[in-house]
Order: C-alpha cells, then structure tokens, then sequence
DNA sequence: TTTCTTGCAAAGCTTTTGCACAAAC
DNA sequence: GTTTGTGCAAAAGCTTTGCAAGAAA
C-alpha cells in the first residue's frame, strides 16, 4: 500500500478530508527524511500553499500519528513519516546523521520503567556527536 | 568552593569579566534546576537585567560549558548548571520529570561509537514518558 | 586607559491565529 | 448544502544583533 493511499484510508476512516495540501506535505516527506517546516514549504510552495498550511498541516498529521516530530539543533523542529520507528545520531559539527533503531533503546528504556514507575517511554530520541569525519579533522 | 567562587575563578583564568549580570544569573540556576530563559529573565529582572542580556549570557556559559542546555517539550529550551552529567526523563503530560545518570547511557553511547565510527557522543538527551500518576490515569 | 559587557531598541525568525472564502464530502 | 480546510494577513513568541554608553581590569 503506497504512502498515498494509506494517508487516503486513514482520513477516510475518521472523516477528514483529502486535500492537495496534505497530499504534497506527505510527499515532500516521502522524498526527503526529517525536513524542517521551512524545507517542506520551500518543497511546496509551487503548488501555491501558504506557510500557515504547512505547519497546520503538520501538526495535524503529527497529532493523528501519521507523521513524528523531533527536535533538532537550535530547537528547531523536524518531521518525518510515521514508519518504522527510530531515532537519530546526529554531528553536532556537520549535521549529517545516521539512524538508530529502537531495539537499541528498548532495554534502557524497560529498565527505567521498572525502576522509576513511568510508563510508555519511547517518543524520539536524538543523540549528538562527531561524525567520523568531523572527527578526523579535530 | 561555591559555585560563584568557581564560576569567579573560571572567568578570571580566561580573562573574561566577573559582572554582577553573570553571577545573578548563576544564583538563579542555582536556586532552580533546568530553568528557561524567560524563567531565569524572572528572577533576575529586579536587578535592571534585561532579557537580551540573559540570553547572551547564557549563550555565554553554555560557550564555556559552565552550564548546559536541554531541549524541553516544543522546542524551548532550559538551562541548567553544569554539575554532574545527566539526562532527563519527564512526563509527556504533567511537564514533572526525574534525571537519568549518565552512567545509564554510556554501554549505549559506547557502542554507538563503535559501531557508527561517531565520536564523543554525549549531550544532553531528555526522554519523555508518562509519570506513575498520569500512568494510572489513563 | 583599554577592552569587555551591557542596555536599549530594533529586527529576524519561527509559529500561531482570526476570519472569510473555497473545497471536499 | 454542510462542514472542514485553506489563503491571507496579522500577531505573538522567542532570540539575536548593532551601537553607544558603562563597567571591569
């Protein structure tokens, strides 16, 4: 099932409504990974859509789960589509990063949930550091 | 030694300047942990500070890692002194939160490095789950 | 005296919001 | 025809910056 028709299926389901706009955020999102709402709109904007839609739009898709959100350098947020679920090491020097998958986390964070009572830790995580490179030039 | 003796010792061993602005703003972090700009801007605003100076200053110290900064919920950011290194982990729903000793993360972090060729993997991570309390409501 | 800091004021940037019109159903 | 979503424009926050005056060394 493509990206397209499961964003179709889920408005549907619960009786919001399938637009352009949400279409082109989703693919904007399809094509590149953990964009800023500013890089989505500069991926829009040709189709006429206002800022203000763009991060209406997110933050609709964030609260319905179809999109996850997280924090980058500087407080910025950053989006990126609900699939699997991981989290980000990033170069605090460069920005490049790789993935992290969340079986890495999993048992620290079973292990904190049995020792301080909280419940349901796992939103997304970024971890900082040096990239090799970055690291090389040090 | 006090934190203001540290802190006094610290900027005078670079030659930076011991200014009523940066000790006022240290005390504040001092009588409370990871505190916002607007927060510490707050409690220091009866001394004449003004809130342009809070930010630099604290651009300043968190330059010269005499405090950290961490990412709270929607962007915003908190500053804490910089003591022993630890992370965060608050409640998604209350805002209430408990610290996560480094020590917990460095098996992970290590094996990151190894695994990814990253170095120096480190700052501060802030985790996000449900406290006991918002747990038992839901 | 020299250099570093701050106050002041303004600007910059990101994000949100009110309202009327347009689009989806 | 209803109800939801979007464009437009303005506002609201938060943070940074230029410059001249002030303070520390």
């Amino acid at each position: 099932m493509s990206c397209t028709e499961r964003l179709t299926r889920f408005l549907h389901e619960r009786g919001f409504r399938i637009t352009p706009q949400r279409l082109a955020i989703l693919q904007a999102l399809h094509e590149g990974r953990h964009l800023s709402p500013a890089e989505i709109y500069a991926r829009v904007r040709a189709t006429g859509m206002t800022e203000a839609t763009v991060y209406r739009t997110l933050n609709f898709l964030a609260d319905n789960g179809l999109v996850y959100s997280s924090l980058q350098e500087g407080g910025r947020l950053a989006y990126e589509l609900a699939e699997e679920e991981h989290h980000h090491l990033l170069c605090r020097k460069c920005g490049c990063g790789t993935a992290v998958e969340h079986a890495r986390l999993r048992p620290l964070f079973l292990e904190l949930e049995m020792e301080t009572g909280f419940r349901a830790i796992g939103s997304h995580v970024t971890f900082w550091g040096l990239c090799p490179r970055c690291a090389g030039q040090q």
